[in-house]
DNA sequence: GCCTAGGTCCCGTTG
DNA sequence: CAACGGGGCCTAGGC
């Protein structure tokens, strides 16, 4: 594939996977498309944007980096912060990317600074489009890989409902462990136990803080349990959890729901930052 | 600044803001560590990784970009998906890169694929860790910029509120608003209105569909405030939305709450898709 | 497709 | 600082 990229003029690079693009604006657009859902592509320069969708976001001229990945997904980066100032997740059919003439008096092509380059997207599914124009370019490559990824989780909600299930004793004493994710017409209860005067515990999960949704929730599986079986005096309904607000234990309280501390984080620790455990380590601990 | 990288062996550059770095790994960390926190930092090549904290992840081989940006922020993206792989949030400290001889037998030192190089980070605040192990390079690079960015969001629930605030016949007729963000002991109530007949009606407003959650709020909006005020047969509880699903619809009538449709993004609408609206024309209509 | 809930949620605002 | 709620939430899983 690489062998017919030099009908275009690109700058050769002796970086495996990288291919930096030249910044005559002649062809450019061909160029981008070129590698289009092959690569990932990086456009790094001076570009203003507008969002129009759920929201209407119009960000002024600013230096970014955007990212177009190979599967459509497209990020706008600032040199700070986490989040993206823009996206657009994939879904927008065939990116339209499209050289303006913005001088006056039309002059040579290879001039960065008397075009635009702008790239127009729309995604049918949320009726949003995006726009990006850019004034300036000062950097534009593609890069591309091996995507043989292999990710492993965990600690997570479902692990600690395992570690319940293997462990009910954490619980409460003598409790049992009966249902999980039962199902319900609103939604799955997480834990379903019976304690030892053989009362039902509806038991609802929550790795950290609570907050007001989940104690509303535990509030309304209650509700219907008790709609549905038709027995209250035998239900009673815990939530777990690692913290809890002093202003929602009392809510909690008030409604008979019962809080159960249990500091996950502290039967799943993380590896003390003093050993300074290596990535090594880790990988021959799991293998 | 850029006077005295010449120190190292840096790639020269004729663009603007972007400094290619070279991979002889010669210096290599002092290379990095001089433009962190000044320049967003870009190394894209085949690593592994470890998060260790509110979870466990850990991250087999693969060909991954890793942004570090000017603020400490570190995002390590793949070649597709919205979200990195794994990231971390600022508040680090002093970034600890390492190079590490992975060769039994030590040969030249810019033999890029006998060194790995090693990102490790720890954050206090959350008893985080992040370790980054790149067993090849492909490119590595500075870019930095004006940071100039002024970012316009409109349409967002905010300004819904302020909208119906503007326009209360859009819930119902003669209603009045006498009330907004009204604080209770369980949060705030978005609106506060008095109807035709002299009746407080609560409203809780949300742009899209409403969740279950939403429901179960309004619920206990209502809950709250009868005990407070005391007067249950003249409040009424409303929740606005563009959508909801039918369970929960009869949910709220069970719990008589009334669910009035207002169909935000047919007020709020978008710029039709038909026009293509340019940038343009956005910013001169805006100002 | 809808519905439901988790997330290393992030992020801004308020008290 | 904690607490609370919105978000263009995103994302995965179930039905």
């Amino acid at each position: 594939m690489l062998s017919n990229l030099y009908e275009f003029t690109l700058m050769t690079s002796n970086k495996k996977y990288v291919i930096d693009i030249d910044l005559d604006y002649e062809n450019i657009v061909q160029k981008i498309e070129h590698f289009l859902g092959k690569f990932l592509l990086e456009i790094y320069g001076n570009c203003s944007a507008v969002f129009d969708g759920r929201i209407k976001s119009t960000l002024g001229l600013g230096d970014r980096l955007l990212i177009i990945k190979i599967d459509q997904t497209i990020l706008l980066h600032e040199l700070r912060s986490l989040k993206p100032i823009n996206w657009q997740l994939p879904g927008v059919g065939k990116l339209e990317f499209k050289l303006i003439n913005s001088g006056e008096n039309k002059q040579d092509i290879k001039q960065t600074n008397n075009y635009l380059l702008e790239l127009y997207t729309f995604r049918p599914k949320t009726n949003e489009s995006f726009t990006v124009v850019f004034e300036n370019i000062y950097s534009l490559r593609a890069i591309t890989g091996r995507e043989n990824s292999e990710i492993n989780i965990e600690g997570n909600e479902a692990d600690m409902q395992s570690y319940l299930v293997q462990n009910p004793s954490l619980i409460e004493d003598d409790i049992k462990i009966i249902n999980r994710e039962y199902n319900t017409p609103i939604g799955k209860i997480d834990l379903i136990g019976k304690d030892k005067n053989g009362k039902t515990v509806l038991i609802e999960l929550k790795k950290s803080l609570i907050t007001p949704a989940d104690a509303f929730q535990i509030v309304r599986y209650r509700e219907i349990i008790m709609k549905i079986w038709n027995k209250p005096e035998n239900i009673r309904s815990m939530i777990i959890g690692s913290k809890i607000s002093e202003k929602l234990y009392f809510y909690l309280k008030e409604h008979e729901i019962e809080f159960k501390e249990i500091k996950w984080n502290e039967i799943f620790p993380s590896i003390p930052r003093k050993k300074k455990k290596k990535l090594n380590d880790f990988f021959s601990k799991n293998t």
